[in-house]
DNA sequence: ATATATTTTTAGATTAGTCTAAAAATATAT
DNA sequence: ATATATTTTTAGACTAATCTAAAAATATAT
């Protein structure tokens, strides 16, 4: 297994929902920042060495093989992106990059020691499920903040677009994981909110709603 | 610089006694099992691209810029090495592969707060100094056990020969980093000697006397 | 000094991964 | 249904790193 291979097994995982959905050429290409011709010839190569089943013209999707293969790689990549984080102080967007590289190093001892040595966490900085041994993945039902209804309150457990850019715009408005949000009112207009956070309101648009997840909260009595 | 690249100038840097010698052409294929021709190829390239200087059948040797590069490499690789040893559990005798894919992840941030969480350490589990961020080596007087004179005793500061098998021999004689060990007496037969170490007097072959260092205590009043 | 052995380089081929440009298949719009 | 647009694949070329086999240079031994 080259390192190639293995990201592009792991755009067609993430891509393709954990691995569950197809996934076509063009996506990859777009994920990974190369061209649809490599792309074709990579899956062809993928399907070939039995981690993939690909369909010309009809997208990929993971073999049981591969989805394995990938969900090893997300857990490393998320174990990593935990330990710079809690042991070596950096900042939640500062890690994905060093992640990148470090989700390939090939050692199961390490993985396993890390994973000790954090205490086994289940979520990664930005509130992704960390997959276990297995590459099975605990769900969690979060939502979007954008979908949470006026007056009810949920818990920040995740980011979907995890640029600098978005990370440092929460980090400035002091909204973390595990802060609590409650809806006061929507805005028809231009899809805008505003919240309440740990005791201070503030106004955000719709696309800092929709890249927010949240757990609801039971509805307030 | 790729991968292959910074391991042509690692094994340059360490074939060349940190990068002061000339290196020949077969030296460097033996240590990266490869072909001369191949590392004929790669040097050139390395000499083009101002890493090293080379001349057609004289070898090579490191430019200033190349050593510089080199001794980073070296840096990252047994810092790695401390970590694994001291934050995740791992044997002496486990940790080379490991680090020696480590060593070519790329974060300035991430080997520098490596260095401060495991406090900075000067050496790693092998006895061998790890170079500071500007490339500096801390050299130590440490010779070899096979060169201590008889009545005389020194500490042990590093192995030369760093394989899992030497490393578990000297595990199972409790013999350690920090082991003070006097020589009792040589035999000139077969140059082996016998030790005193830790109390418990051994007898030791000359291929184990001469893979292991000690630092010389000042002699017996 | 000359022959022999060893080391190193060159020449040419191979593989993984990538690209561009053109062709083929599929999807969309009227 | 047909034309048009989009997506995907194919064909052929390129680079980095590798190899084998042969040629050239250097070192060694008598
Ligand atoms: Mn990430
Ligand atoms: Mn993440
Ligand atoms: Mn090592
Ligand atoms: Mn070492």
């Amino acid at each position: 297994m080259t390192l190639t291979e293995e990201n592009y097994i792991k755009a067609i995982y993430q891509l393709g929902k954990y691995g569950t959905l197809n996934v076509s050429t063009n996506s990859i290409a777009e994920a990974l920042d190369t061209k649809a011709s490599s792309v074709t010839d990579m899956i062809k190569k993928l399907d070939e060495k039995g981690y993939a089943n690909y369909k010309k013209y009809q997208g990929v999707i993971l073999s049981v093989e591969g989805k394995k293969i990938a969900a090893n790689i997300v857990r490393k990549h998320r174990l990593w992106e935990v330990f710079l984080v809690e042991k070596l102080n950096f900042a939640w967007d500062e890690v994905h990059d060093i992640a990148e590289q470090l989700e390939h190093i090939k050692s199961e001892k390490l993985i396993n020691e890390l994973d000790k040595l954090l205490d086994y966490p289940t979520h990664d900085p930005h509130g992704d499920p960390i997959p276990d041994k297995l590459g099975d993945i605990k769900k969690t039902d979060k939502i979007l903040l954008f979908n949470l209804e006026e007056n009810t309150s949920g818990v920040c457990v995740g980011v979907k677009d995890t640029s600098s850019a978005f990370l440092r715009y929460l980090d400035k408005h002091n909204i973390a994981l595990g802060s609590e949000i409650t809806v006061l009112s929507k805005e028809d207009f231009d899809d805008s909110m505003v919240i309440k956070i740990q005791d201070s309101v503030m106004s955000i648009s719709q696309v800092v709603a929709n890249n927010l997840f949240v757990k609801q909260l039971s509805q307030k009595n």
